[in-house]
RNA sequence: GGCCCCUUAGUCUAGUGGUUAGGACGCUUGGUUCUCAGCCAAGAAUCAGGGGUUCGACUCCCCUAGGGGCUACCA
């Protein structure tokens, strides 16, 4: 008994999701703040498996929750798949003590067995409604003798474990975020600790596995307040002192309701499969509920940890904003070693089916790699076995990658943004080729750039440009005149990165090819 | 129905009796430019409502409204 005592001053805290679903993001910012926390304080970060509910837990969600948190970053201290001396750390694989301490509050008399039915229950709860009381367990088999009860025991009759609540005082417990609360026992009834199959409940099996485990900081949603002064009663009941409780404030939809589906993306797994960048996940995460001074708003996960206080953790709703999301995974994808954006950029391309590239370019001068700030070594191991075709490509994703500059924010925009210079059949924009293509003048005008450019030796970036202008003048245009159908012809859009850098890029082939592909798209109109 | 929690711009927040109510996302406008993004500059927009307490309330108290949670042999 008082096992937690001695340890008074080791923190250890908890993430006990329930494997029945996706990790969503309110959990994993839950699990965040635990892991804040326990790093912040030099304690120990738990990851438990909530899984009394037989029929809705899965070993997909199971295994979903540790991928996620492990793509987080959040890596546990003790927990299913890793030694910790208060295991094992799966509810299903602690039934034993679960009776032991059921036994415990049989024998003192603080709980007793219920016979009741679910039918003669819900006849019950039925009855209460129409009265418009509240819907309270009404005590049938608490005044039940221990001879009775061990009677009906024998002859078999199916059972469960309720608390014996007090009818009369109040609970008190102190929250590390909202402070003192209390709550009279008379709203309290004899809630279930363990149901006939035999399983704990969730009130009882949390209270008995944060007691167990030596669990100093209870740090979850808010949505288990209602829910505290029960398990107060119980830790009182079992002997163990209270650990410091800190309810977090829910996550809502833009509706300003429970986030959920229909709010869109909502599990960690989607932002996942849509190439956000784990850290901007935690950053804006960690935001949702928790602010450093106001005004610092960009975290690495190291300066989280360093940043992150209890006491500062706000205690009304957040709504998710996916806009804030992005800006804050633009902002982390800026800051990204240019090596590091190769690496992913090209797991994108490559998820995404646009490399090895339909088409082969060769940059003609390899001076122009100088002429880009991208001074850092590839990281050619990370690259993995397409080594034949990396050593072409690779130098010109990173030139691509940055003439693309801040227009990449989002990985999953590179199919979009890159894509024409991977393949031929990339997306045209139908408004863009029918008012910058579709006209005669226009044609002549991308004829002439070809021809320009087919007699160019170097087709580097300043010979492209100057050929380009010095047409212009020619032709009595302003460069951008022959620029927009230029960049129509060559990527479908009317925007893209610098058009000279488009055009070495492409290739002197491939640029050639497609301006006059559009100019011939054009001949025939006026 | 009962109990509980929450309420500063569209959104996330700073603020603890006296401030021009600060920052950020988003939005608008201007500058840079071959487009867009970026960057720079500027701007619109907030204390849910009503009562108190006080010399003075965004800040303290009460009520109302709205939102959320619990009230399960779900967690």
């Amino acid at each position: 008994m008082n096992l937690v005592e001695k340890h008074d001053d080791v923190i250890r805290v908890r993430f006990a999701p329930s494997p029945t679903g996706h990790l969503h993001v309110g959990g994993a910012r839950t699990a965040l703040y635990n892991y804040l926390y326990a790093r912040r304080q030099g304690g120990v970060f738990v990851l438990r498996i909530e899984d009394t509910d037989a029929a809705r837990s899965t070993k997909e969600s199971y295994e979903g929750i540790m991928r996620g948190l492990r793509w987080l970053g959040l890596e546990w201290d003790e927990g299913p798949d890793v030694s910790g001396d208060y295991g094992p750390y799966v509810q299903s694989a602690r039934s034993v003590l679960y009776h032991s301490e059921i036994d415990r509050l049989l024998r003192e008399g603080k709980a007793y067995r219920c016979f009741c039915t679910s039918e003669e229950l819900d006849a019950m709860r039925v009855e209460q409604e129409r009265k418009k009381l509240p819907p309270k367990y009404t005590g049938t088999c608490r005044c039940l003798t221990p001879e009775e009860s061990e009677e009906r025991l024998a002859r078999g009759m199916p059972y469960v474990v309720r608390f014996r609540m007090p009818v009369e005082g109040d609970v008190r417990f102190t929250d590390v975020i909202r402070g003192d609360f209390s709550f009279a026992n008379a709203e309290l009834d004899d809630f279930v600790l363990i149901k006939s199959d035999g399983r704990p409940t969730y009130n009882y099996a949390v209270v008995v596995d944060d007691a167990h485990m030596r669990i100093s900081h209870v740090i979850r949603g808010d949505d288990h307040i209602s829910n505290t002064p029960r398990q107060v009663h119980l830790y009182g009941a079992l002997g163990f002192k209270l650990p410091r409780f800190a309810h977090l404030p829910m996550i809502l939809g833009s509706d300003k309701t429970r986030l959920s589906k229909r709010h869109g993306a909502t599990s960690i797994d989607a932002y996942r499969d849509k190439y956000y960048l784990s850290e901007a996940m935690v950053n804006y995460l960690a935001l949702l509920g928790w602010s450093y001074d106001g005004k610092r708003e960009l975290f690495t996960v190291k300066a989280l940890i360093e940043a992150f206080s209890l006491k500062k953790v706000s205690s009304n709703p957040a709504v998710f904003d996916p806009a804030k999301m992005e800006w804050i995974n633009a902002e982390h994808f800026k800051m990204l070693p240019q090596s590091r954006k190769i690496e992913l950029v090209y797991e994108v391309l490559e998820k995404e089916g646009l490399f090895p590239p339909s088409f082969e370019v060769d940059l003609s001068r390899p001076v122009d790699l100088k002429l880009v700030p991208g001074k850092e070594p590839l990281r050619v191991e990370a690259i993995g076995d397409a080594e034949r075709t990396y050593a072409k490509e690779i130098p010109r994703l990173a030139l691509i990658i940055d003439a693309l500059g801040n227009r990449l924010k989002l990985l999953k925009d590179v199919p979009d943004l890159m894509g024409y210079f991977y393949r031929d059949d990339y997306v045209r924009d139908a408004d863009a080729v029918l008012n910058h293509l579709m006209k005669k003048e226009s044609s002549v005008r991308l004829a002439a750039l070809a021809d320009e450019y087919d007699r160019l030796q170097y087709f580097d970036r300043a010979s492209v440009e100057e050929a380009l202008r010095a047409l212009a003048d020619r032709l009595e245009l302003q460069s951008g005149e022959l620029i927009h159908p230029c960049r129509v012809a060559l990527t479908g859009k009317t925007v893209s990165p610098d058009i000279f850098w488009v055009v070495v890029l492409l290739g002197k082939a491939k640029t050639i090819q497609r301006l006059r592909a559009a100019a011939a798209l054009g001949a025939e109109k006026r």
